[in-house]
DNA sequence: TTGAAAGCGCTACCAG
DNA sequence: CTGGTAGCGCTTTCAA
């Protein structure tokens, strides 16, 4: 492996000098520079990453945590990190299955040992209350997706849960539906009451009396949505429409409302949230809420790297997107 | 940051103690571990990867080629890589959409800036064919999964695919079918041969004859399976099964019967091949082929770990695994 | 514009 | 068992 000094040597100049020359630094001729670049081409030289980062106390890299890079749901939220870190020349490193190991050691391995120069936190459901303080105490910059923290000092990215909730029961009771089901995701979490409030909301907007049987919650698995539609199903006056707080649990409903004979939409009408690419392929397709995922990994990305490279103003990054509603066949 | 220095002074010892103390060595009293030990915590410690790296030459980490993390095939093969890399004290770095990247950049990016120690190439369709015995020359320890290279100095992990559409055929046939239809994989890929392979033997074994027209090949993409039996539809007599060379374009096969009108498996059995999660969800539930994907994942890192560590006699493995029948609804 | 030298944090070597 | 020192490959600073 070629390094910095066998270039050196054969161009007859100072390392230094070769440094400055391989990253377009001001202070070399134009000749030494052509020169120096023509002999590390030869040498097919690549600068070595440890020894940079070393003195540099930068690596490139960001540290992504997430709970499960496996999930379906995450996936286009990766593509989008991809996406911007590839144009930016950044690398990502990836913590999966963040949720059930110790926040602190993988901050440790990632930040501590130096691999990561700031770090990108997806989803809301830390088990660690205190990880967020932790890390603004220590400084390091980080973004969070998913998650709207109220400290001013911490940049987020979401999407406004209440008003996809709102956008999916709104559209149910505009097809001429009254009585509609709800399943939630699991009351723990923040975007779960978020999209029971925005249920609520367009409950209230219509004058339709929110009944606390109609609501059955789940934890986000396929198998809890099958569950809570049979729960719901339960219930008579029989409700004609179900908002299921994400796609996986209205798989399940869809499977229940199957198995019990019952035909979507004409009989019940069941919305989705999340669009994940299986929605296109249920009997039938699932109407849903799509949440610019793309969007949110890129932009966090973007974001985490200006900070890094402090091309920002200083100012704090809130940032919401919309939820949009996609129409398909089962609603 | 404290350093090792930092710990040395505190300790009274030189950082070179404080190096082996804190790396399980030899050559250390018990009570002066015990003091660096104790410094070491109070101090918050932790080491230095690039520092280390940069004299070790290595990083305990592993770079992964695969052409989509978000394809919910790979989802367990990474969960699999994970668990072993997590075991071992390992890291992942994943380059995704190695496909459309230039492999030899990705190389560089990887491995001669010293980031990776190996490499875990996932799947057989490299635009580079000159990629592996370029890997060979370089001498860099590397493992392929999903692919049978034939030379003898190559790691490699893959599942028996000829056994695979011999299993699923062979399952048809011995439900009676005697028209079997096949929708392949994009014949270009080493897969689909082996697949078709195995349909051709079942086929052979039971004196069925093989029939041109009744294989209709995709591109392993949803869609492709719609057109695709689509226009198996189109031949008469009509065949009464179809063995489809993976669950996603079964997915669209069951679409295309499920448009028109024809039962599943009354009229069509369908058997897919991989076992997708979703695959339990579809109307009805898909028969299909099981790879030991998680498995996989687990077996190749462990194997690159083992070389790296030279824990190894320098055999080579070649590790070929058994796919499994899972038998639903579908067929 | 160039070069010499220091030093990032760590491990490895060798002498004590 | 311990300590001093060299040096991994690179960037940065300062002097020429």
């Amino acid at each position: 492996m070629a390094t910095i000094k066998d270039i050196a040597k054969r161009a007859g100049v100072a390392p230094s000098v070769v440094s400055r020359a391989l990253n377009h630094k001001y202070g070399v001729k134009k000749s030494t520079r052509k020169l120096i670049l023509k002999i590390a081409e030869e040498l097919d030289y690549y600068p070595n990453a440890a020894a940079r980062s070393l003195v540099t106390r930068k690596g490139q890299t960001i540290g992504i945590f997430m709970a499960d890079i496996s999930q379906p749901y995450f996936s286009q939220i990766i593509k989008g990190m991809e996406f911007a870190a590839n144009q930016m020349g950044y690398t990502l490193l990836f913590s999966n299955s963040f949720e059930s190991l110790d926040h602190r050691e993988v901050f440790k391995k990632m930040v501590e040992s130096g691999r990561a120069d700031g770090l990108i936190i997806v989803g809301s459901n830390n088990k660690d209350k205190n990880f967020i303080p932790f890390l603004i105490k220590r400084e390091v910059p980080f973004v969070l997706v998913e998650r709207n923290f109220s400290d001013p000092r911490v940049h987020c990215i979401w999407v406004d849960n209440v008003e996809g909730g709102y956008l999916a029961t709104k559209y149910l009771i505009e097809k001429g539906h009254r009585r509609i089901g709800h399943i939630s995701g699991n009351l723990d979490y923040q975007v779960s009451l978020e999209r029971l409030e925005g249920y609520k909301r367009a409950l209230a907007e219509y004058q339709i009396p929110f009944s606390e049987e109609l609501v059955a919650a789940g934890k986000f698995l396929v198998q809890d949505g099958y569950l809570a539609m049979k729960e719901l199903l339960n219930y008579k006056p029989q409700c004609t429409a179900v908002f299921v707080a994400n796609d996986s649990m209205a798989y399940g409903a869809l499977q229940a409302l199957h198995e019990s004979g019952i035909k979507v939409p004409d009989e019940i009408a069941v919305v989705g949230y999340d669009d994940l690419e299986f929605s296109t392929l249920t009997n039938p397709s699932l109407t849903t809420v799509r949440q610019p995922r793309y969007e949110m990994g890129l932009k966090s990305v973007e974001t985490l790297i200006n900070i890094l490279q402090s091309k920002t103003d200083g100012s704090i990054m809130k940032m919401c997107l919309k939820p949009e509603l996609i129409r398909r066949f089962s609603a």
